[in-house]
DNA sequence: CCTTAAAATTTACGCGCGTAAAAAAATAAT
DNA sequence: ATTATTTTTTTACGCGCGTAAATTTTAAGG
C-alpha cells in the first residue's frame, strides 16, 4: 500500500481511506487512486485489513454437511445476500464431525467476524463449545436451534412440516406411518417424530413409528436399505409412508422401484410416499416427491436480515429472538 | 500469546515455535504450555500467524459451483485430505459467474495461500485474470482444464467416459444418441460431444445428437424440459439415449416417468437411458443410472497429491502436468 | 567436574494494514 | 482578501504474530 500510495500520489492513509469508503475522499483524490489502480492492479490484504479493525466486513457461515444439497441450496444464497450487501462470507463445513466443528469455530475467532451463521450439528454438538463461541461472537443459529444459544435462531417450524403432511394423507387416504432413522443426526427429526405421535393422536388415529437402522450422512442409502427391508418383511402398518426428511425419501423411493412396489395416488398404485425439506431433488424423483418444502427464500432471507440487524445492534439483542417459518405443502404424484 | 506466554512460564517466542511445530521443543516445556493451554484456552490467531510466514498452511479450494452434489462431494474428499495433512482449506464457490471467480481469486492471494485447487468456470472464466492468478499462487487445476494454465491438471478423461459407455451401448443394443445441453457451461461438455461423434464414427454408426435449449446450472430441470418435449415429439433416432452428464440424466428420467415411457434394458422398456460422472444420486434414480464414473477417490487423491508435491518444489514444475483418469463403467438398470 | 551440543530466551524487527492526533493544505463562505 | 471549514498529510503507534541473531540456560557425554 506505501508503494501504492507513492505510486498514485497520494498519502497511505488516504489511501486507506479510499479502500474503505471510497466517496470518504474527494472526488480528485479519488479519480487518482482509481487512475493508479488501473495501472498497478493493487489489492488491499483483506486479512491484514481486519487485523486492526473496530468492525470487521466477515461474515462465517458455518453448516454441518456441505455435501447435503439441502445446506448448499440455503448455503447459495446466504452466500450471494451477503456478497450483495458488501461482506466477505467464509464457507465451512464440519462434515458431521463434533471436532471439526469446533475447530472451525475457534479459527472463526480469529477472523474478527463481524457475524456469524451457524447450523450446528445438534445433537453432536459441543454445547459448552458453542455456548462459548457464540459468547464471543455475534452469532446468529438457523436450522437446528439448541437451547438458549445466540443471539437468535431462524429455522423453519417442524410442527407446520408434519401437521400438513399429516393432515393431508389422512384426509385423502390411509393414515401415515412415519419413516426414520434411528439415530438421527439432526434434532429436527425428533421433533417430526413429537409433530407427528401428537397429530395422529389429535386426529384420534393410531401411530406406527418404522424405525430403520443407520447413522451418519448416507441418508439416502439407509433410506433405501431400510425400504427394502421393510418391503421384504411387507411391514407397513398401512399404504401411507411419510419419510422425516426427502432423503430419506429419495432412498426409500429407490427400494420401492427395485422391488416393483408402485408409489403415487392413483388407482394400482400399492404405496403412498410423502416428505419433508423440499430438497432441490425431490421434484426428479420418481414419481415426483410430495413434500412439505422449507421456505427457502424467507427463511434464508430472515437468516441474514437477523445477522445484519445484529451486528448493527452492535452484537447484541435484548431478547433471544426466535423465528419459525411454516412450511409449504408441495403435492406432486408420490401421495 | 504475549500474556499467554507469560502465564505459561515461557517465552513468546518458544511459544510461537510451539504451535508451529509442538514437537520442536522440550518436553518439558510442551508440557507447560499444554498445561496453561488448557487452564486458558488461547488460541493463536491464523490469520496473523500467516501474515509473516515464509510458507502458510493455507490451501485455496475454488469451484464453480457448489450446490452440484459433484462438487461438493469432490470437495469434501479433498478438504478432508488437507485438513489431515495438518492444512487449512478455505472454500469458495464461484456461483457460475465470472466476477465472483475474479474477486475470489483476488482476495485468495491475500491469504498468501500455500496453494490453490481450482476448478475454474470454463467457456465463462476470464482467461488473462485465471492465467495471472496462476503466475503468483502455485496452482492446481482439476476438473476442467484451461490451456497452459496452472502447473498441473489433474481430472477425468472425458474419452475414456464416452468411449464406455458408446462402445457398451452399441454391444448390447441399439446405438446411442446422444443428449445435450446448447450451451453447456463445461468445457467438458463439449469434449464429451467430440468424444461421442469420433467413437460412433470408429464404430462405423450414425451420430445423432440431441441439443436442447437452457443455460445456467438447474441441469435437472434443463434435461427435463428437453425430455418432456422430445417424447412429445417422438424424437428420438434410436431407442437408446446417452446423456452427456448425470445431472441431465436425472431430469430426463423424471420426463419419462411423467410421461410414462419405460426405461430399461429389460424387455417391455421402451428406452435405455445411460450418462456419465457418476453423480452421488445416480444410484437412487429410479431405475438406477447406468453410468461412467469419475474415480473421485483417484482424482481428488491425486489433485491433492499434486498440489502437496507442488508445495514443496516450491511452487513450480519443470513442466506443466497433466493427469488424467479413466472412468469406471457402472452398469445399473437403466440401460 | 568440565565440555559440547541442543534448546530456550532475549532482543529486535517486520508483515500489511487501521487509526488517532496534530499539522498543513485546499476549498468554501464571508 | 480574510476567515472558517473540510480534506489531506504527517507522524506515530498498534494489531498478533513470525523470525533471525545473539545470548543464556539446560541436558547429555565423557
Amino acid at each position: 500500500m506505501e508503494d501504492f500510495a507513492a505510486a498514485s500520489g497520494i498519502s497511505r492513509p488516504t489511501v486507506s481511506k479510499y479502500f474503505n469508503d471510497p466517496e470518504s475522499v474527494r472526488p480528485s483524490t479519488r479519480q487518482k487512486i482509481e487512475e493508479a489502480l488501473e495501472r498497478f492492479a493493487y489489492r488491499p490484504n483483506i486479512y491484514a485489513m481486519n487485523q486492526n479493525r473496530r468492525a470487521t466486513k466477515n461474515i462465517g457461515i458455518v453448516v454441518p454437511y456441505l455435501a447435503d444439497p439441502f445446506f448448499a441450496e440455503i448455503v447459495r444464497v446466504i452466500e450471494r445476500r451477503c456478497i450483495d450487501a458488501g461482506f466477505s462470507p467464509s464457507l465451512f463445513s464440519s462434515h458431521g464431525e463434533q471436532q471439526r466443528e469446533i475447530d472451525i469455530l475457534d479459527n472463526l475467532r480469529s477472523i474478527k467476524p463481524a457475524g456469524v451463521l451457524l447450523a450446528p450439528l445438534g445433537r453432536r454438538s459441543d454445547k459448552a463449545a458453542i455456548e462459548d463461541f457464540c459468547r464471543a461472537v455475534p452469532t446468529v443459529l438457523f436450522d437446528s436451534s439448541i437451547e438458549g444459544m445466540g443471539e437468535a435462531f431462524v429455522g423453519s417450524d417442524n410442527y407446520s412440516f408434519v401437521s400438513q403432511t399429516v393432515e393431508y394423507l389422512s384426509r385423502t387416504g390411509e393414515p401415515p406411518c412415519f419413516f426414520e432413522m434411528q439415530h438421527p443426526a439432526n434434532p429436527n427429526a425428533n421433533k417430526r417424530r413429537d409433530a407427528y405421535l401428537s397429530m395422529m393422536q389429535r386426529l384420534q388415529l393410531e401411530p406406527h413409528v418404522l424405525r430403520i437402522a443407520g447413522e451418519g450422512w448416507a441418508f439416502e442409502e439407509i433410506g433405501r436399505q431400510g425400504g427394502l427391508k421393510l418391503i421384504a418383511e411387507d411391514a407397513f402398518p398401512t399404504n401411507t409412508v411419510l419419510c422425516s426428511n426427502d432423503r430419506l425419501a429419495i432412498g426409500f423411493l429407490a427400494a420401492c422401484y427395485e422391488k416393483g412396489v408402485r408409489v403415487g395416488r392413483t388407482k394400482g398404485c400399492d404405496l403412498r410416499v410423502a416428505s419433508h425439506d423440499g430438497h432441490p431433488f425431490s421434484q426428479f424423483t420418481c414419481p415426483a416427491l410430495t413434500t412439505s418444502a422449507h421456505d427457502y427464500a424467507m427463511v434464508s432471507e430472515h437468516v441474514v436480515e437477523t445477522l445484519f440487524r445484529l451486528i448493527e445492534s452492535g452484537g447484541r439483542f435484548e431478547k433471544r429472538e426466535e423465528t419459525l417459518f411454516p412450511a409449504r405443502l408441495i403435492m406432486r404424484d408420490s401421495a
